[in-house]
DNA sequence: TCTGGGGTCCTAGGACCC
DNA sequence: TCTGGGGTCCTAGGACCC
């Protein structure tokens, strides 16, 4: 593993065509848990992992020296510990890894305007017209790469091929410090012999009904009739992994999406039998997601309540309003409305969330709302709880101020 | 071993309309 | 008198991804 050495590393093994393989797929190793190590070098070469220490935590990232004790993201943090007891935890520094994540990208954006962020870590570019300015697609994933490395002291891995999901395949198989091209006469020879488990939209769940039908490979489900596939996991899965497996993907790599919905939700560290423990999180997380939507300028109409119990069943409880909001006091509201529905009161609740569904444009937009707005729908709550359960059930912790930058 | 938090997409059933 | 089929909306649940 060529690691840190800042010189470009090829995983193919000739030089290859890469002429047509003009959608690349950038992903940074390891991301938290390098942006960490930045800043504590003394850490380097032993296992690191980043995540939380509560009781039910799970691992966020770990590095490669963790990984190899067989520690993965997402990961119960008790598990992780116990099969790599060295590791240093560290707790996370979010807001560090955005600034981190934004320089990246910012780079990115100096090669493509074409850049489709899919998440804090990874992205895809089009790069199908900087070929005069900035060379082949190999030529450009390098230099990104070199760059990334000089501005950051991070490293990522990148995928280059015709398609952005045989690109994300590549990109995760020449990890970590790699490059992978994958020309698009070689694309099928390259994905048949991949596990299933490869496919976008294969997880454990599907994974279980292919093997069912005697399918391990990608070329096994390329080869299988689409009627038999429709029968194990669905039309949309099926018509989808079909075209995945015989390198069918015409996706186009695309710089703005649209938010859905938005929401917020915890896990207790312990479980919760208080009514008032359950209103003061929604509350909070009704207000949290109303000051989203009032700073992307957007209403919501669907409220929805998920519950989780102590044993792990979840529930969702979900209500349409007949005009959108952007107010916590109105999603709190419908939260209460229909936490009270759920007959759940009482039970063990060990997670409880709210997300606000079919959102549209509108409502007063950045700068025209009264950030003390937040701030009223959150006493008005409180006293309607202590009025319910007595004042002093309402603990301080419930009343967070509004901060201007939200 | 005991399962985070942010999301997206799909399925299926029932209501309702044409 | 009994019964079709398509479309849309709403709700609940589940799989999956990072």
């Amino acid at each position: 593993m060529s690691k840190q050495d800042g010189r470009s590393r090829q995983v193919n093994e000739t030089p290859v065509d890469d002429t047509g393989a003009d959608i690349l797929h950038i992903d940074m190793d390891a991301f938290f848990a390098s942006v960490e190590l930045l800043s504590r070098p003394d850490l380097r070469g032993t296992p690191v992992i980043v995540g939380g220490l509560g009781p039910r935590s799970v691992v966020s990232a770990a590095n490669y020296e963790a990984r190899r004790y067989g520690v993965n993201s997402a990961m119960p943090m008790s598990v992780a510990l116990r099969r790599c007891p060295n590791a240093t935890v560290l707790p996370g520094s979010y807001a560090l890894y955005q600034q981190y994540s934004a320089q990246v990208m910012d780079i990115f954006g100096d090669f493509t305007p074409l850049v489709e962020k899919l998440s804090v870590d990874e992205a895809f570019l089009d790069v199908r017209g900087a070929r005069r300015l900035h060379g082949s697609p190999s030529q450009i994933a390098t230099a990104i790469r070199a760059r990334v490395f000089a501005e950051t002291g991070l490293t990522c891995s990148v995928g280059a091929a015709a398609s952005k999901f045989v690109a994300k395949v590549a990109s995760s198989r020449s990890k970590p410090d790699g490059l992978l091209v994958v020309p698009p006469d070689q694309t099928l020879a390259f994905l048949r012999p991949l596990p299933i488990s490869a496919l976008w939209g294969v997880g454990p769940a599907t994974e279980q009904q292919l093997e069912r039908l005697g399918l391990r490979l990608v070329g096994d489900v390329a080869d299988t009739p689409y009627e038999a596939l429709r029968r194990a996991v669905g039309e949309a899965l099926a018509t989808r992994l079909q075209h995945l497996a015989n390198g069918d993907d015409p996706r186009s790599v695309s710089v703005h999406r649209e938010e859905k919905s938005i929401g917020h939700e915890v896990t207790f560290g312990y479980d919760v039998t208080e009514d008032a423990d359950v209103r003061r999180a929604m509350l909070r997380q009704s207000d949290d997601a109303a000051a989203r939507l009032r700073a992307a300028g957007l209403l919501g109409r669907t409220v929805v309540l998920k519950v989780r119990f102590t044993d792990f069943t979840t529930m969702t409880k979900s209500r349409t309003l007949s005009e959108p909001t952007n107010v916590g006091r109105r999603i709190y509201e419908e939260a209460v409305a229909a936490w009270e529905a759920s007959g759940a009161a009482g039970r063990r609740i060990r997670l409880i969330g709210v997300r606000v569904e079919q959102l549209g444009e509108g409502g007063p937009g950045l700068g025209l709302w009264d950030p003390d707005e937040d701030w009223r729908d959150a006493e008005a709550a409180v006293d309607e709880v202590s009025a319910r359960f007595g004042r002093g059930s309402v603990k301080p912790a419930a009343l967070i101020r509004p901060s201007s930058d939200r």
